[in-house]
DNA sequence: GTGAAAGCGCTAACAC
DNA sequence: GTGTTAGCGCTTTCAC
């Protein structure tokens, strides 16, 4: 391109309405404009007035990249899931969505993979955009992951766990103590040969661990474990009561790692004509909106999830915004739902 | 603070590591690291060599916020879908996330809601944030939200339907063909008494409209229709079997505009002792992963939601790479998949 | 192959 | 209440 003058052709913008465009047309300056955006009650009523015509007009829209930039809050919060297909978690983010949508602020979603093979790469994309918060479901247990997110400084929540030794805030329940509480539940309905399902994930193997040594304690006989791959399905269930039934005829009741193996279990049960709960009880885990109406409806256990969700949006909020937080871990509990299947 | 020179107190740094940093470190020109990052082909190995090491030494993280305002590439893809809990759309955000992270890219996700109220703010700020490319499921429908679109110049993709309009890119099938296959299926299948259970949703309504015209034009006796709240439960499958059991106990075949509705069909015919097949056939919509395992195993009209996703990837990472689209339309077709429920 | 200068579009910090 | 100035951290443009 010819440059006649000799001097330096400058950059050329990208063609989109500016701030700069609308405080001209309002006939202010920029920051003002800003203002009128940003800090409504700072600026008079008549420039307020004069800028939205003006943003009308011209159809602006607030570029949030250079926003953010220039005032280190990008107005982002990152949440990472181990896949958006487990739907376990979906609730936990729907809610976290909307609190936050509700603030103005916007999600981003990552998929870290059950392996965490990802888990580096997706953590360089989150920090790289210099989201205001970081919510992880689950907690972070690879030592390098955690001493990047410590050096970022940025706030972060881990979820759905507990642990004594949070990155930052925490909020969730006890894995531990939940496979404890069906172990006794079932014990308590008279049942003896209990059995467990389980998905190949760490939280939920955890469950069955302590399932299966509390059964000891309560001095029932060995109970037998199947494990399935992450994230499960219904056929993993049906998959896994198999299994269990070749080994291992005599079960009365088989605790699943989640709703949707519990219901793979119960057609597989139905499929041979073994009775629920007569026979088999079943217990599953999430309390998935199917698992009541099911039949017979599944005695699951139920886990706030969207109250997780709020929470860790809440933490987020008043750290971002300054406001205390007086406590940094929040035990959400758990209760188990009795319905006809246990 | 005290300004004994009487010079302006700068802005301070936020006090992460930047690039200027990393550059000092290496002993060469920012401009030089920059290269070093994003087109290492153009520094020599010694700079490659030099930078490297200082980004390890440092812990340095690029500030996407600022490379994307300085290159206006963002390098952030926005995705919406009514609500995160329609399993339907799940494994296109899923196959689309996935496509999308192996090139360097990230998903930013928005719930729209079915009743399209909060489109207006999330378009806003979906926009500011200036992403590479916007991944919609369904068609936008709304005048105002095609014009913003249209005016922000973001490459865009709509999703999961067909329309002679698409505001820019298209990748979907046809949900009243959809609907007729069905109903033509079930005729051959010697079904007679047609009905409908079908989700509150647009696409929904459009798929069971063409299978009461189909039915029509078959001469087959009118099909009655239930109509049960968007997202689709199993809940909403119990209660419209029940309904539509009261007023048309004759009926011998429902199609049902979910996989999960389908199972509630079931599940509610199974409790009342109705035969599936023998007495009713059930036809699901999107062939989730459950429905193969389902007993009686369900027969359904299969998406390729993963190839939607990868298909919309595709659309805009040859947009914003510079690629030529040869072709902005693409109809990504459906099939009945034949199981026993039907 | 490397570097200097000039912004990207916005807001923090100060001055009036 | 409003404006001026100077960046935020990076990349584009041009020059060597």
């Amino acid at each position: 391109m010819a440059d006649p003058d000799g001097t330096r052709r400058p950059r050329r913008s990208s063609g989109a309405v500016t701030l700069h465009d609308v405080a001209k047309l309002a006939g202010v300056a920029p920051i003002t404009a800003s203002r009128a955006l940003n800090s409504p009650d700072q600026v008079s009523a008549e420039v307020r007035q004069k800028v939205s015509e003006a943003i009308a007009r011209t159809g602006y829209v607030p570029n949030l990249l250079a926003g953010g930039l220039a005032s280190r809050r990008s107005r982002l919060v990152a949440a990472v899931v181990p896949t958006i297909s487990g739907p376990v978690f979906l609730e936990t983010v729907q809610t976290l969505t909307e609190t936050l949508a509700d603030r103005g602020y916007q999600l981003m979603l990552g998929q870290a993979g059950y392996t965490g093979s990802r888990e580096d790469a997706l953590l360089e994309a989150i920090i790289g955009r210099r989201p205001d918060g970081i919510v992880l479901t689950g907690i972070m247990h690879s030592i390098d992951g955690r001493k990047r997110l410590l050096a970022s400084g940025i706030p972060v929540v881990e979820t759905w766990d507990l642990t004594p030794t949070p990155i930052d805030m925490l909020v969730g329940f006890s894995h531990v103590e939940v496979g404890r509480s069906v172990a006794e539940y079932l014990h308590r309905k008279g049942r003896r040969r209990l059995a467990v399902v389980c998905g190949d994930d760490e939280r939920a193997k955890r469950r069955a661990w302590a399932f299966q040594s509390t059964a000891a304690t309560l001095g029932l006989p060995d109970v037998p474990m199947v494990a399935v791959p992450a994230p499960t399905t219904l056929k993993g269930g049906r998959q896994g009561l198999e299994t269990l039934l070749k080994t291992q005829p005599g079960i009365d009741a088989v605790f699943c790692s989640s709703d949707l193996l519990a219901l793979g279990v119960m057609t597989e049960a139905r499929a041979r004509g073994v009775q629920v709960p007569g026979q088999l009880a079943v217990v599953g885990f999430g309390d998935l909106d199917f698992a009541a109406d099911l039949d017979p409806a599944l005695t699951t256990v139920h886990i706030k999830a969207s109250a997780i969700g709020r929470q860790a949006a809440q933490f987020i909020l008043d750290r971002t915004e300054g406001r205390a937080v007086p406590q940094r871990v929040v035990d959400i509990g758990y209760s188990i739902v009795e319905r006809a299947s246990a």
